[in-house]
DNA sequence: TATTCCGATAGTGAC
DNA sequence: GTCACTATCGGAATGAG
């Protein structure tokens, strides 16, 4: 996934051209948005949209300090040396660093940005929530995943970012879908009784139904963590390859890293077969063979039964 | 090909249910036809649409001798011991019997019948003139084309109707394409020039581009030869299928007949590679790989080309 | 494994 | 190899001045 933005023309444009784009930053318009069910995060993440002023690690300020000058249209970066001959082929294969460096521009996208990671919506949304966590360090930004996550300060950082990442995907999560939770209802139904707080039933933790990892064989240039919900419900998920792409060993937990040199996740082979795989259910383990629609209007049928949970 | 008529719903219907179809024989009104192309074919042979009372030949008279009675609705024919283990399955694999058992019935298809055979227009033209000829013989028409062909008598005979056949076609060619025709022009000016008849040029010999023969692995039961025009331009040649089994070894000349026993078009492995060849442009025998789409636009320029000669 | 468009390929159902 | 429908699979373009 990793995809482009709605708004994708946008972003080839010259700089000139985006005196007609809002700029506007803690307003949340979601300008001629197909999707509004990002509300809760939009404007629950909307004082946080600025670069924070306040590095609070040192470390970490060190590594990720900005690029000498931020990228003018696509061409490659010229500040590290080991990446001056990655030249990044096709404009969408190098459209994600916009958000990373122009954050202030999309604010119908960003939900979070650090001096460290940008947190945007994923504009082809796999599953009901899902974001993206883009580091913002121009050394490690262009690396496969495996190799960027060998560096175990950008890994602890990642990680970091990733935990505040899906703590706000969960809490979207129980905005949408509380209503429909035994779990949730229970708890907001002792709250109407008036039990006290230390008496109330636990409610559902929705941070259980969100995962985060990686895609081994990532299509866009940039690396981008998957920020996901469990139920892969959606328009979207348009093809066995996408399914399989986070329901396979080709979605590499973030949790995971750093691989084992010999990990089997790093063979091509292996990965490519994972995508050509049959399709099997998330939640039953039923097996659907390469019957997409079949597996799209059951997966209808367990998001009804898991959001129920 | 050998397809189902156009108005195929009728054919399932019992035999009370025919009353409200038109039975005229002589005049040609066309149903509520989509084709009209076909007008110089009906017209010109409507007068030989009933069969024939005078069989000309004795032997094949007795060859010949019709069904003990009108087989009702799709069950196998019983006449023949050796044909009732054979069971038609599907509808559409035996709707051809109702052509040969009731040519009266459909005069917007049937141009010829004779006590030997019904000549119609298939319902699914690949070409610009594509007809059938169907034996009526119940010992036969079940047959595998090479089966029935290694009856000598059975073989003369059809090699004797599906001339006269191809003549009829030959004549629809000439009608449909002959102003297109700088051969047939060249003769129909010197004609108009008052030029006297022996001293005419020839003018076009269409039959050279009409083809007589058969599919190795026909799909509808009963026993057709396709009597088709050369261009392969039609609106229903849809798959590649559908142009190799008329472009391939997989379409067999009748005069071809009979096939040696080790002849390699019986081979139904040889033929199935036919069906899954290249597709091979047979005018100017360019090849197309398995772009359909690009074969057919192709075969539009070659059509213009060819009824230009 | 970015999407989208187009087209080739494959399976089924037809009563 | 009957058709017609659906769906799966597969390649190519994608920008730009």
């Amino acid at each position: 996934m990793a995809e482009l933005a709605e708004d994708f023309d946008d972003f080839a444009q010259p700089e000139s051209a985006q005196a007609a784009q809002p700029t506007t930053e803690n307003d949340t318009p979601e300008p001629a948005s197909k999707e509004s069910q990002h509300d809760a995060i939009s404007s629950a993440a909307s004082s946080t949209t600025t670069i924070k002023p306040d590095a609070k690690r040192n470390a970490f300020t060190e590594m990720m300090r900005p690029k000498p000058k931020p990228s003018i249209s696509h061409q490659p970066h010229q500040s590290m040396a080991h990446k001056a001959s990655q030249v990044i082929r096709g404009v969408w294969r190098g459209a994600l660093v916009e958000y990373i460096d122009h954050p202030e521009r999309f604010p119908a996208q960003v939900i979070r940005a650090t001096p460290y990671t940008v947190l945007i919506k994923d504009a082809f949304p796999k599953a009901t929530i899902h974001l993206l966590l883009l580091p913002r360090s121009p050394a490690h930004y262009l690396l496969h995943p495996h190799t960027a996550f060998a560096d175990p300060a950008f890994l602890a950082m990642m990680r970091e970012e990733a935990a505040e990442a899906a703590k706000l995907a969960a809490a979207e999560l129980a905005r949408q879908l509380g209503s429909f939770s035994a779990t949730s209802r229970a708890r907001s139904e002792a709250m109407d009784r008036g039990v006290s707080y230390d008496q109330l039933p636990p409610g559902r933790d929705y941070s259980k139904d969100i995962r985060v990892g990686i895609h081994a064989h990532p299509s866009m240039a940039h690396l981008h963590v998957h920020v996901i919900s469990r139920d892969m419900r959606s328009e979207r998920l348009k093809h066995k390859k996408h399914y399989n792409s986070f329901n396979t060993p080709f979605f590499v937990p973030l949790a995971d890293y750093p691989l084992a040199e010999d990990d089997v996740r790093r063979e091509t082979g292996y990965q490519n077969a994972n995508l050509s795989k049959g399709l099997v259910c998330w939640r039953c383990g039923r097996e659907f063979g390469s019957q997409f629609k079949a597996l799209k209007s059951h997966l209808e049928e367990e998001f009804e039964a898991w959001r129920a949970e």
